[in-house]
DNA sequence: AATGCGGGGAG
DNA sequence: CTCCCAGCATT
């Protein structure tokens, strides 16, 4: 039995059952894909749900607000995902009459859709003899063949799709893509991989040479940036202020309070210097109320540091810029970076 | 070719 | 703590 009859047969016995997989629906298919990038199967399950529950076509996702999507998409983390997903969406209706396109090459086009999305949609929606490489198969193929290759290189991408595309049970594409990825998943974890009763033991170079723990090999390693947020929550009766992030930077077209931005950790007194008070408050009077302790929100390449201001005023103040009040009733509907969630829900 | 983009789970 | 997860867009 040669690899990939080895992966398919394990397959067939240890497959999970997952929605997406249950449906040749490019939509649903492109749908869970987007929300599977950079995010484990059990962390986007529940997006998955409420994203085909409210939205059951690609008609209802193009007609939708971006803040809808953008509040459905809540707590996922990599934003654009949701964006380049609504954005698409309407290019769809719009230029595609709602359906998708069935070849690789097409799929490629689509905002946020990339070589492995394309080729998981491809394959697993229109059976295109497509191979997908993944975390999950860049790790497999990695040990089983020994290749030191970094997998965050030019050249490794090439190797690893080559390689992908040679292994590829060529009648079977949608299943053999699942079942390759499943396998990486479930049985060649990153850590404590189940080698002992891995049906590919036998030939596993890395196996054999003692270099499981070593591969795939990464050439990379990210730098963490600190970077130091203070937040105004700025309260009148039942109501607070609120205010759109735009600009290229995290949690594009997310809801925040009022903030300044520092490069250093800054005191209350500095704090308290910056233009956006009087911006804000101009000649009415405010009380700071309390003022938190640092929270540090850890991201994969930045550390924030939080601090927030809670101020009360004594009547509503005449806002201008993007700033605007919100009541406790509505500010659900805006779409919040975590952080802003967690302050929030002890309110 | 290099960098930025979230949040959470596992070890 | 560190690593990594069904990656992609931008420069």
């Amino acid at each position: 039995m040669g690899f990939s009859d080895i992966i398919m047969d394990w397959y067939s016995i240890n497959k999970r059952d997952l929605p997406w997989r249950n449906s040749h629906d490019a939509y649903k298919i492109w749908l869970s894909e987007v929300i599977l990038q950079q995010t484990r199967v059990e962390q986007g399950m529940p997006y998955y749900e409420k994203f085909v529950a409210n939205f059951p076509t690609v008609f209802d996702l193009a007609a939708a607000h971006e803040d809808t999507v953008l509040k459905l998409w809540q707590g996922l983390g990599y934003y654009s995902r949701a964006r380049n997903l609504h954005h698409t969406a309407k290019i769809i209706v719009k230029e595609h009459q709602g359906i998708f396109p069935d070849s690789f090459e097409e799929l490629l086009k689509l905002k946020g859709v990339g070589t492995y999305t394309a080729a998981a949609i491809a394959s697993f929606a229109f059976d295109v003899v497509v191979p997908v490489v993944d975390g999950n198969v860049f790790r497999l193929l990695s040990r089983y063949f020994g290749i030191e290759t970094a997998i965050d290189s030019h050249t490794g991408k090439k190797v690893f799709n080559e390689l992908a595309k040679e292994l590829m049970d060529q009648r079977n594409p949608a299943i053999y893509n699942q079942a390759i990825m499943e396998f990486g998943s479930l049985m060649c974890k990153p850590a404590n991989p189940n080698c002992e009763i891995c049906p590919l033991n036998q030939s596993c170079v890395a196996l054999k040479t003692d270099a499981v723990n070593k591969l795939p090999y990464k050439a990379k390693t990210t730098a963490v940036r600190h970077r130091f947020f203070s937040y105004i929550y700025i309260r009148y009766k039942n109501r607070f202020v609120m205010m759109k992030r735009t600009g290229n930077d995290i949690w594009k077209n997310l809801y925040q309070f009022p903030m300044i931005e520092t490069k250093k950790a800054m005191t209350p007194k500095k704090i308290m210097k910056d233009a956006i008070w009087t911006d804000l408050f101009k000649n009415e009077h405010y009380q700071i109320v309390n003022v938190s302790q640092e929270e540090l929100h850890k991201l994969s390449h930045q550390t924030i540091h939080a601090i927030f201001y809670e101020v009360t005023v004594e009547k509503a103040l005449d806002l201008d810029n993007e700033y605007f009040w919100v009541s406790a009733k509505h500010h659900h509907q805006y779409a919040v970076p975590k952080l802003m969630e967690n302050f929030l829900a002890d309110k």
